[in-house]
DNA sequence: CGTGCTATCCGGATTACCTCA
DNA sequence: AGTGAGGTAATCCGGATAGCA
């Protein structure tokens, strides 16, 4: 499912419309896992069924559900320009990235993820793996998660263990809770950074190098896109919520001009007497046209969009710089 | 080729636990 | 010490997809 909100897309034509574009659609969350190999997901899926656990985490496409809003960047007039942590989700998940590949980053968690993948059947402690794992990661973290004991590492004693883990037995119903130590919190992070999905074998890398479970880290990834998703959200409203506050001014305004303009036609009806030619409307760029004074630079990207066509009354002029949070370069994507 | 079944994954919603003020 | 709020790991559920018979 997918949910794309795109606004803006016809602000590049001076914004004479604010265009909020809400889609649902569906689809397209399984090209990348076509051609995936099952026996990738028979190996979790044996240890799934030692454990008991739910169903595990596999990585499918990397952005199954992500909600998109095309927003405008940067709209600079408008002065709250897109927090650069709105972008995070698009930027850390693109489409079409091969989640299978090792990242091109050589100090990457995924590197030691990759590693981990080589000696996957020998390594049978963790900690075996963790004491190899943290010089890859240039500036990385000294992880040392067998060594947390206390209540970082579930492994450590299974007693942090969740139902998935060796806590299974121990009654079943109370569901005791992990707190993730703040080293494999913080390589999470930096694998989730890389990826937002995981597949099986790096799921079972990263779980073996930060002694989880398998189930555990993929847990933690669905978490964390739900975490990024819910904040990405409350981003975009925000932001979108400015919009409406700007254009609900900017609407106040027109009105008032509107009324005046009445008012100027009701005491001086003489100009309405005026060729119309006068002031007219540029059917190309949708400004008032007069031909009287060319347009002052004050139109900004305005007139950069229709430099043939400049407003030359004031109040076109007026008109224009109004406008003129319209003038990014709206990348709108979906717009033709 | 179409269909039913199974397995798997994921997102969303929710629960339950833990920490902290 | 008790408590409520917030964070988050874990669970449940439903939808989607792939593989297979």
């Amino acid at each position: 499912m997918e949910l794309g909100l795109s606004l803006g897309e016809t602000m590049a034509d001076a914004g004479r419309e604010l265009v909020l574009g809400l889609g649902v659609g569906a689809g397209e969350r399984r090209e990348e896992e076509t051609g995936r190999g099952r026996r990738d997901q028979e190996v979790v899926a044996g240890a799934r069924r030692d454990l008991g656990l739910g169903a595990m985490g596999c990585g499918s496409s990397p952005e199954p559900t992500t909600m998109r809003l095309a927003l405008l960047p940067l709209v600079p007039s408008l002065g709250f320009p897109w927090p650069s942590e709105s972008r995070h989700l698009e930027a850390s998940t693109p489409r079409g990235f091969d989640v299978n590949q090792a990242p091109s980053t050589g100090g990457s968690a995924w590197a030691c993820a990759a590693e981990e993948e080589e000696q996957e059947d020998t390594a049978a402690v963790a900690g075996a793996a963790v004491s190899s794992s943290p010089n890859n990661s240039g500036g990385s973290f000294p992880m040392d998660f067998c060594a947390q004991g206390g209540d970082g590492a579930p492994g450590g004693g299974g007693g942090g263990g969740s139902r998935g883990g060796s806590d299974e037995d121990d009654g079943g119903s109370s569901r005791k809770k992990l707190r993730l130590s703040k080293e494999q919190a913080a390589f999470l992070e930096e694998s989730f950074k890389e990826h937002s999905t995981l597949n099986p074998k790096q799921k079972v890398a990263l779980a073996k190098q930060l002694n989880l479970l398998p189930r555990q880290v993929e847990v933690w990834f669905q978490n964390r896109r739900a975490r990024t998703k819910l904040k990405q959200t409350e981003v975009d409203c925000e932001y979108l919520k400015r919009c409406c506050e700007t254009l609900t001014e900017e609407n106040r305004r027109l009105q008032k001009e509107l009324a005046e303009l009445r008012a100027l036609k009701t005491v001086h009806p003489f100009y309405m007497h005026l060729p119309a030619t006068t002031l007219s409307m540029c059917p190309s760029c949708e400004r008032v046209a007069s031909n009287s004074a060319p347009a002052s630079a004050a139109a900004g990207g305005i007139a950069a969009a229709a430099p043939e066509h400049r407003p030359p009354s004031s109040f076109a002029a007026l008109f224009s710089s109004a406008r003129s949070f319209t003038q990014a370069p709206a990348p709108a994507p979906s717009s033709s």
